[in-house]
DNA sequence: TTGTACGCGTTATCAA
DNA sequence: TTGATAACGCGTACAA
């Protein structure tokens, strides 16, 4: 492993593998089509073809094809110290929300001959930082970043300097980055409208937890929606994570009183967990309690009742932010700026109309 | 962006934005440790390092801690054509079965100092000969496969070249390649010993498609159980896909005739579609026919019945996948092997007693 | 134990 | 329009 491969390859033994058959480099190009391999460089290099007369344009690239020849990112990243590589931050893959956005980053990128490399985070500023770290000494020339928690230190600093970056699924206070989203606040509104139309005034929020842009957006955003109907603002309970069990304790703790008509969950886990705590104190949604989550989620709509639940476009979130950051690294729109998707509405048997 | 910076850093307008911060390199800190780079570079490595006076070695370290010194990735790489990269390609990062194996994946080579580059390939060969391409011109060390059909000529033809390949949760037929997968025979067998504990004796299978190794092992697994069982192992439809509307389909054919009493289903999402079949059908699940789906994914045990399915370890699979090949990759177990991960049955409440 | 010298494959710059 | 040359940052035979 440690000696090259010798030139004379058919002296190898019979009973050897057959070696990888080396890849042609420029060189080989260059040799022969017969020109120096500054020249087939440039001939086969979208900007700098121009500089190369037609004729011998056309020659490298035949003799290219015919050899197989491919470009080695290696030596050219070396050289541009660009890498064609975006490093894609996300907490946890294992989340059903952040598939889709993966692979509409993906496909995205792959667009345009980019590759992402995604780490999961947890959620942890160690592994966070670590991963960034070594993005960064692997070249990636952009991030993009689903896992900014509100205030996130990393994230400052990294646009201060200049790292281009643009956020995915959740927002910063400062707007220090590009960031796209689903429209949230819009989403909540709706969803009021929608259980205020079947005649719901007793409204609750299960919100998410704070420290997480979602949860804080999603909960403006429902004291707006109320307010703006004339309904009481005050009935929330804070879920300490997005999952099914703290969903079922914010609720239990609702339900503890006079429980409300209607609860709009943050997310669909927490739903999920609204419908436990109400099978535990004996009420049936939707016929005593309506309940809305958020996501959309794969088989929220298999479950009993199917649930009412905010579509957000996630494939579609996330193949907008490589086209954000692409913009970014090809030199255009150097300004930060915010992208909301439209989300929708899917009203499934989870919500009717009150029974008191 | 052409040019590069200036030496006099400290020259540059107090109006231009502060210029990213030059990573130290290997230079850098060799003279800064009064040393040749050659003795930073083996002091710094791993492998090389006992050629290094200790004392040295330990200069050299701190002057790189002091300096934030990262190794360039890239260089290397040109240098020794290798690239602590990995490429993962999987059919659709979207169907659940996949983000799980993708992250252990993820977590195993990182640990490693290895970073994965993933792409969906959807089961198209063109899709899937493309990604393969342009990774191999990445120069990853080896693939990690989750997309092999039954006989894929792709995979084939790269074993054979000698390129370092895992299969995972899909076999081909021709062992060149190693291979990890849930040990889904004994979990077929088990869920027809768990049927057949309860009475059942009228079973049938509603078996994914055959062009797909789980597919294919799967219905043969539960021919040998019913064999083994004594009963008829005839009872067979099989879905043209892995999905709801196949599998309602497939079971609607099954309930034509007289309907057995259990249904095997090749997987969830067909075992979902047997739910609808049968509602269709005016018959209950679990009281007039029982249900068994297979993979366990997220929230089926949210589904009304809660279904019994078989749980594949899926983490761990992407786990082992990633440690077989980082072994192939350090030279070590050069043969290929087939490493089997058990699976269980959890039982939950779409299976019952017979009825009749 | 350390230094010397070179090359991995590409592209930027300068000269012709 | 093309060629010559150097350099990106690193690892490694070879020499000392």
């Amino acid at each position: 492993m440690t000696s090259r491969r010798p030139t004379a390859n058919f002296s190898a033994s019979p009973h050897t593998l057959p070696a990888v058959a080396p890849r042609p480099t420029l060189r080989d190009v260059a040799t022969a089509a017969g020109v120096h391999p500054a020249t087939a460089s440039r001939a086969l290099n979208e900007a700098t073809r121009v500089l190369v007369r037609p004729a011998t344009v056309e020659r490298v690239r035949e003799v290219a094809a015919a050899l197989g020849y491919q470009v080695n990112p290696i030596a050219r990243s070396l050289k541009t110290s660009r890498s064609e590589t975006v490093g894609v931050l996300v907490p946890d893959l294992t989340n059903p929300l952040f598939p889709p956005i993966v692979r509409g980053i993906e496909d995205a990128l792959a667009e345009a001959g980019y590759t992402a490399l995604t780490a999961n985070t947890d959620n942890d500023p160690a592994r966070t930082a670590s991963s960034f770290a070594v993005m960064q000494a692997r070249q990636v020339d952009g991030f993009i970043i689903a896992t900014a928690l509100l205030d996130d230190p990393l994230v400052h600093e990294a646009a201060q300097r200049g790292v281009p970056m643009v956020l995915v699924n959740r927002q910063t206070e400062h707007l220090d980055a590009s960031v796209v989203a689903g429209d949230d606040a819009t989403g909540i509104a709706r969803t009021i409208d929608h259980l205020v139309e079947l005649g719901h005034r007793d409204i609750a929020h299960v919100a998410g937890p704070l420290t997480v842009s979602t949860g804080a957006v999603r909960l403006r955003a429902f004291r707006s929606a109320m307010q703006h109907h004339g309904l009481p603002d005050d009935r929330i309970v804070v879920a300490d994570s997005y999952s099914e069990a703290a969903g079922r304790t914010a609720a239990l703790e609702l339900l503890a009183g006079q429980p409300p008509t209607a609860v709009v969950a943050g997310n669909d886990l927490l739903a999920i967990g609204c419908y436990d705590a109400l099978e535990e104190s004996g009420l049936r949604c939707p016929d005593d309690v309506s309940v809305v989550g958020f996501n959309d989620m794969p088989l929220v709509s298999r479950l009993r009742p199917p649930l009412t639940s905010v579509r957000v476009p996630q494939y579609e979130l996330g193949v907008e932010a490589a086209r954000l950051l692409l913009d970014r690294l090809s030199g255009r729109t150097p300004t930060a700026r915010v992208v909301l998707l439209p989300v929708s509405l899917v009203v499934r048997g989870s919500t009717a109309p009150p029974s008191r």
